[in-house]
DNA sequence: CATGAATGAGCTTTCATTCAT
DNA sequence: CATGAATGAAAGCTCATTCAT
């Protein structure tokens, strides 16, 4: 209302580019670490994917580190983002549910650099976020989401009343997350290929009825 | 001469040297791939945490990607055959899919190695593993096992008679190494400890429930 | 329009700001070559404690190497406008004398970027003072004060009267510059805190009796 | 006696081409250090100059800063061992102090590398002799020497009794030192050029009639 | 004249791997 | 089979300098 309120100042041409040339780097950075891994990623390679320099990167982001740190903060931020565009107020319970799931595992399958990023993190022991000063600020709505929609189901007596969102949350979240995560070693050991659509679909209709018997009353 | 000579059944002392440099290169590398990763994982370091020399890994295992491939195998080949030695052949079908699901949760409890070696051949996509010859040879006996349990369960009325035994142990699979893969980002996001001992009790808690009520009729 | 129209003396606010920033950048540039050497002082650095930018040292000084000849050029004039300042007309030979080298002394104490940024130069065999035009206006007036005393001090019959004013002035310079110069490895070898006050006052009158001694008669 | 006395297994070939390497490396990068300072040397240029690969350098110093600290090292155990062999017991002892001075002297103007390097460690203040762990095993035994032949001549009559033989040893010193670590600028400001042999001849007759007319009762 | 972005060469260091006893 | 030296490519990062407002 009020600094926003101010036009404030229009930024000028060469703003605009140094703002061009950053987002540039982290979104060349996002791909080659997801692919890569952030000691697979190459700081060569990132630059040149951004049509920068190398020190183009050491300019804006200080370290190697430092710039998987933001692109972990940008991954998560724009999930964060995601999940808070979730709007479940209008469905019935179990379609709401159904909604969260669904754009949960969707999520997934359409990022796959978000699960390898997380991969990658987890794999170094959460080392970089924990640099991160904006770790702190991302909320995971949907867990807030999902709250509420038990809360409704719980009023309406098609669900349990004693369900925690969290676990709940972090059910949903396992069941998408490990079938894509896993899929190369799990096609490997099952002899079977899982990234097929109708894998995929076949997949998720039971994780969703597992997820609806879990809740049941 | 003399040890060529005999049909010798009883490995010499050399033999048995040798056997012994050679594990312990497996071993050393099994501990410094699942800290650091593949690319993360460092030759030296880890002929030094076997107390040997460089040499010898490529004497062994012919290259870093060779011996990567080696402690895959045999992580994937011990998995397979803590799971081979589950017998839930007298138990009812509850406590037998109990058990099952307990024992999957253990090994990964107790093998984080095994969590971050497989999400580091994700993040690889599977490309060593596509190199070994053995992984075919790998079969997963604990689906036999479920669908063993999902058998008699469904004979005795207690669970519902279309159950996928795959599914079921993606589902159980998933629920485990997710909360142990992820546990670093959930933690950081979270803002929890989730690797407490009661926080771990209380999710497996949670997940036998929603395994149960996923089988029931 | 203005200040250019005008024949102006006094000098503008712009001239006076620009002024300014160069004395700055020179005063900065100063200390950190003092302490790093050419080498290993870095513009950057140098921009940074002058509060100012690196593109004005470009601006003022040309290139890097043009910035030191200036650091150079005007640590010498300083110190030739010292000794410049030595007035032993009244004093007896003995005492004038004293005061010579007791002003020597004194200003390498007082002035150690001097010692470090001449020792820098040797290290480049005059490379960069080669370049100067302004290194042949300096006189080193002390040589003259001396030969004045010498020569009082012979008419006076307290001197020889065929001691060199230069190999003087090179030997009171020399007892006063090494042992501020080296005073760091003379203590790791020597296993002395040379630098010691009292150690410094005990070494200066060692080398003011030296210095009677070698003139007396 | 006695592990002297054993005849220290020979060394094989390989021993002593990989001395040679080292010897070599450590050859080339006094030459480089000496002329470029620590921070203008580079360590390419060394393993070059040595006929051999960077990463040699690592194998064999750990560093650049290791490899510097043991050219200091070297640089200054040869100093000492050059002092450790002055024999100056058979010379009357005003004899004896001429060839203590001459030694020092002589060794200055034969070894400039021996001046820059320490010129340079001075400049970082120590830095890196202070991790040397040999530091203090270096005697400095001239002084040893000269303590001797002052005891020698006051015993004669010919010395006075009350001088300190460190103080002579750093008079001897900086007269030496300086004129020739200092001859660059020297000559810049004096306008003369101070290191034709017989100029050097002229200061060091003047310095050697300073130091006896020191030493004189 | 000030300011911040851009540039490309070159720096120290590390890596997996091979050679030679 | 063990051992330690050698190899060369390439990594992350820093530097002095210039461009474009």
């Amino acid at each position: 209302m009020t600094a926003a309120a101010r036009p404030a100042r229009k930024p000028g041409v060469r703003e605009r580019a140094a703002q061009a040339t950053r987002d540039s780097i982290l979104r060349a950075a996002t791909r080659v670490f997801a692919v890569r891994g952030y000691d697979g990623g190459r700081v060569e390679q990132i630059s040149k994917a951004a049509n920068s320099y190398d020190r183009m990167i050491y300019y804006y982001f200080g370290s190697k580190e430092g710039l998987f740190i933001a692109v972990l903060e940008e991954a998560y931020r724009r999930f964060n983002e995601a999940e808070s565009e979730l709007d479940t107020s209008h469905a019935d319970p179990v379609h709401a549910l159904q909604a969260v799931a669904g754009f949960m595992w969707g999520y997934y399958r359409k990022h796959p650099e978000f699960i390898t990023l997380l991969n990658n993190e987890n794999l170094h022991r959460g080392r970089h976020i924990g640099k991160s000063l904006r770790a702190a600020e991302y909320s995971t709505p949907a867990i807030a989401v999902l709250q509420a929609v038990l809360d409704r189901g719980a009023g309406a007596g098609v669900f349990r009343p004693d369900v925690s969102a969290r676990d709940l949350y972090l059910m949903i979240a396992a069941l998408g997350y490990f079938y894509q995560s896993n899929r190369y070693t799990l096609s490997a050991f099952l002899g079977e290929a899982l990234a097929a659509p109708d894998e995929v679909a076949r997949w998720e209709t039971f994780c969703l009825q597992a997820v609806l018997k879990t809740v049941a009353p």
